[in-house]
DNA sequence: ATCGCGTTTCAATATTTTCTGAAACTTCAA
DNA sequence: TTGAAGTTTCAGAAAATATTGAAACGCGAT
């Protein structure tokens, strides 16, 4: 293996590993985690094998976490003519990433949130107490800023790159 | 107890419980969240003894997670006068609790992602091969991605709320 | 200096999450 | 129909996280 082919495995092999630790302070799991880092740094489709030999993990996991990854649609299933098995590759461009990432973390983490808001604020709407009045307005003045990001999330998710780049840059300047 | 009296408790115990659960989803332990729920609808500051009670849980995991909830600086600490005991209010501020937030989660989420790709794009700044330029190229793309990202959540960091709503609502409208 | 009251720490334990490895299943070609 | 190649599932093992409970600590009053 030549100087440069070095470099570049050891490269590669620090930001899988990185990028699989952050993964935890993400609330993604480690292995998932890698395996992305590993797919959007491949020029070519790999397979759940190459996914096992590269990180040394179980048949069930590589799966798993691949599958994972397909449904949260940041890698895509391809066939090669000729071959029974299954490769895999990242979506690479980045403003993609971050739109899904975006849908998948309001999905996850906004809308089971303002269910809840909804929910108690609703129930407690005629309360006359202080102390009920003074739960309902806290209640409810999450339930709105929630709501409202939800409604900026779906937005920031929609737009195209150029859009919303011109419009960060604006917003920055 | 009259009936508004448990109405009301009813749903705080349902606002607790459930922001509590969604705390594993935000990659927060529950305790944290659920005390965090607890301090939020609550109209007087509360001391651990009090969170032990209500939430049945032990002393060092309540100390813990209320010393880490001041740490965030979404709780402060209050001295009755008189009193040597401690006792503990929420920032009720919904954008001030939403800045809070953004800045911890920069610090936790988006910086060490940014160093990661730093350090990996850097060393593979002169790589000549197809592979190793490709490399870089997608760690370079990630970079600035997250570079701005960093900005965006700095400035939106440190806006007032008024400004904020006004710049959100002309992005939705 | 000692006591009483509250805070802090931390080793042991419990719980949750992730991972493994092997069996069951699917598909397709012979 | 059989079997080779690949995929999927899942019960049990391992690892990571959270929680307990009790001892150590700090501090002001006596």
């Amino acid at each position: 293996m030549s100087a440069e082919a070095k470099q570049l495995a050891e490269a590669r092999e620090e930001f899988v590993a990185q990028w699989g630790a952050m993964g935890s302070q993400w609330g993604i799991n480690r292995t998932m985690a890698q395996i992305h880092a590993l797919l959007m740094t491949s020029l070519d489709p790999i397979s759940t094998d190459d996914v096992m030999a590269e990180l040394q993990v179980s048949r069930g996991n590589a799966h798993t976490n691949l599958k994972e990854l397909v449904a949260w649609g940041l890698v895509r299933v391809v066939v090669k003519k000729g071959e029974r098995r299954e490769y895999f590759e990242a979506e690479k461009d980045v403003w993609q990433i971050f739109t899904i990432v975006t849908r998948e973390r309001k999905k996850r983490e906004i809308e089971p949130a303002l269910a809840v808001l909804n929910r108690c604020s609703e129930g407690t709407k005629e309360l006359k107490t202080p102390e009920g009045r003074a739960f309902h307005d806290q209640v409810k003045q999450l339930e709105e800023f929630v709501g409202f990001a939800s409604k900026v999330a779906d937005k920031v998710g929609s737009m195209k790159h150029g859009f919303a780049i011109q419009m960060a840059a604006k917003m920055l300047g």
